[in-house]
DNA sequence: CCGTTTTGTTCATGGGGGTCACAAAGCGAG
DNA sequence: CTCGCTTTGTGACCCCCATGAACAAAACGG
């Protein structure tokens, strides 16, 4: 007789670890995902059978491209094209960028840069969440939720921005609270989440970007004036006990460096940043482009075959030397594998790759032991990727659940 | 029939979770057993039986102090008077210590105290070990492992000392396997582990003392030369990628400082350690007693009925401004939820707590929204009970496997 | 002495993953 | 081309462990 119970769907506990894997693209496979789960055939095959039905991946009955050329192919497991989204909103000094972020950290859909932000945090927030709206109109998508980054610190749990001076926006705004209500407003009903975007910039490294694999991460990054840190531990954001962690800005680098508003002199947050650099090398801040980017133009021309004077290139020197003090310090409190650089600092990287690295090894103390990688960072839209991660955390840590509570947009 | 299958035994799962909350002190009857793993009273039971029959509690059918007033008065869960124990190791510039530590960090048995280290490590570790076996014998008590915290950077996974320079042992010597080398000549057949002194302190007053409950907790203090630090996450020793973390000597705590043999100048190591207290107050290292009891003797006597003179009293206060900027710096990156301060570090604050923690408040970013409390450590042999912690973690992962795997030692 | 409340225990039930055997799909040797 | 060899995918059955419900126990209060 056949029973009409429901059907068995077993593996439902390692769903979200398996869902990681494929997300962080380190699963292509049933087989891969036998072996990283630690379960049998059996199970895995269930388990990507239960994220197929829930319409998070499709199975491809491969044609070509046999990894290991022994035994059976394996069937490939590919991230759904039109499964569900998340709304991802960064908000920056010159403007902010709208994007709908599916599993992988793609990019499916963009809306058209802005170029301002308003004064007023609900009015920019409400700006933001409208496009995002319509990008879900149009595609249809199903979405799963919602991540903000901020270019401040933001408080854990309640999601606070303390200091969005670049923004104008007052210091103290809770920032979470309006973007869910916008998000209520805008007819999105979903969860919002919000963060720093150095934080959110270092998740998406560390998942699809340089930091990929790496146990401790440590990036570090300018915005147009000062500098971010970030830390991920086994995979997660590493946000101290209120959110507040990795200031790095205020690391002494320079003990007879400039005065900073912070009381000290010689900060890494006035010593490395965009201005610095402009400073050092006798420059003033043009009118066209922003102070980022005449700042990365002018270290990348101190590289090899850049062809800059020796003004330049020694102003650039000085910067590295002054970020390796200070990454040597994050390297003796925070012991980290993979350092990340973004910003200024990636520039400042990929200028002298040699200089920065030694000077990190000599300046920390145990530079020759505890061998630790730079790199630059690799992704364009970092923050707006981390924005989505934080949205897709949910799904991650228990899919079913997760989606039965979402409901879907579009049209 | 009487099927002869070993009896049920349930609840294997929820096993170790359980066993870490009766030995932090968490759990004292099955019902908040209950209620703080999140299970069933039936459950909760099976589990502390299975604890009881491996002879790690027992249950006491009390007979007075009843918390809750109402309802059938439960039984307390308590530690196993004669149940295993670890054998905890701990080497400092003056000697070692050497003592037997229950569950719950007790300490059950200790040796007389040793005055002297031997130069090399191996024949140290052969003394220390020979009376931990002694004890072993004397108690006749099982052992299910060992732990040695050492007064150096001990990296991870290898357990390489990098610089035990106060115990003149050659820098690199591989504690670990020296130690389990030792342990097997000893007739002691358990896995030997180490740590550096402070991450170990560290983790014992986690578990046991003034940081039990901290989210993140942070610990600085100073030995009889130099600063150390250590982090604990979620209740995890944090030790960065290679074990060598929190290196916290080296921040610049006075620009204008006196240089360190880092390279920089008004590092933390060489501002707040007991030598620079006895050299602010224009004392000389007595003979009698060690540099650190004499700092903390000098400290204390500058805090509130202790009667010293003025130059003694600014002394205290100058130090106390400086560990307040090296405290601040480690808030600003890690921005833990308390910090816990030994040796002459606990002297300081406990000499003027008011001007400690506003110092710390001013210097920090977010002093005054993220409050971080500042307490002195409570343990007297931290880093003897946090070795022994290292040494009981298997069986707090896994109770059954791992003393299924241990053998018990005795007469 | 009897309800109320909380705690501990027994027993049947069921979910979820493991084990095992088998099928499927390429590769290579003969 | 056919026959193994190897690896991958799947279905049937089993075992472990936690749940849920009912019952028993131990105080307290009227």
């Amino acid at each position: 007789m056949t029973t009409s119970r429901t059907k068995p769907e077993r593996g439902r506990n390692a769903l979200g670890p398996a869902l990681e894997l494929v997300h962080t693209g380190r699963a292509p496979t049933r087989a891969v995902l036998t072996t990283e789960l630690g379960v049998t055939r059996a199970t895995a095959g269930a388990v990507a059978g239960e994220l197929q039905t829930l319409g998070l991946i499709t199975v491809d009955v491969r044609p070509g491209a046999a990894a290991g050329s022994q035994g059976r192919p394996s069937h490939r497991l590919t991230i759904a094209d039109d499964g569900p989204v998340a709304l991802a909103v960064q908000i920056h000094a010159d403007g902010f960028r709208v994007a709908l972020v599916g599993l992988g950290g793609r990019i499916v859909a963009t809306a058209p840069a802005c170029g301002e932000v308003h004064p007023d945090p609900a009015v920019a927030l409400a700006e933001a969440v409208a496009a995002g709206a319509e990008l879900l109109r149009e595609t249809g998508r199903r979405c799963v939720g919602a991540g903000l980054a901020v270019p401040s610190a933001v408080t854990e749990p309640d999601g606070i921005a303390l200091n969005p001076l670049h923004l104008r926006w007052p210091p103290g705004s809770p920032v979470r609270e309006i973007f869910t209500r916008c998000l209520d407003e805008a007819g999105v009903p979903v969860t919002g989440f919000c963060g720093n975007d150095v934080n959110l910039a270092a998740l998406a490294e560390h998942r699809h970007g340089a930091g990929h694999g790496a146990r401790d991460l440590l990036c570090v990054a300018t915005g147009h004036r000062g500098v971010g840190g970030a830390l991920v531990l086994d995979g997660r954001l590493h946000t101290g006990s209120a959110g507040l962690a990795l200031e790095v800005g205020h690391l002494t680098v320079d003990p007879a460096g400039r005065p900073c508003h912070c009381g000290s002199r010689g900060c890494l947050d006035v010593e490395t940043d965009p201005m610095a650099l402009l400073e050092a090398a006798g420059r003033e801040p043009g009118p066209d482009g922003s102070l980022l980017d005449q700042a990365c133009a002018l270290a990348r021309s101190a590289g090899p075959g850049g062809g800059a004077d020796e003004t330049v290139r020694g102003a650039t020197r000085s910067l590295i030397d002054r970020l390796a003090r200070g990454l040597a310090g994050l390297v003796n409190i925070l012991n980290p594998d993979r350092i990340v650089l973004g910003g200024l600092h990636r520039a400042l990287l990929e200028a002298d790759p040699g200089r920065l690295r030694a000077g990190v090894a000599d300046h920390s103390l145990w530079g020759r032991s505890g061998s630790v990688s730079i790199v630059p960072g690799t992704l364009d839209h970092g923050s707006l990727v981390g924005a989505a991660e934080l949205a897709w955390q949910p799904v991650l840590d228990d899919p079913p659940g997760a989606l039965r509570a979402r409901t879907p947009v579009g049209t």
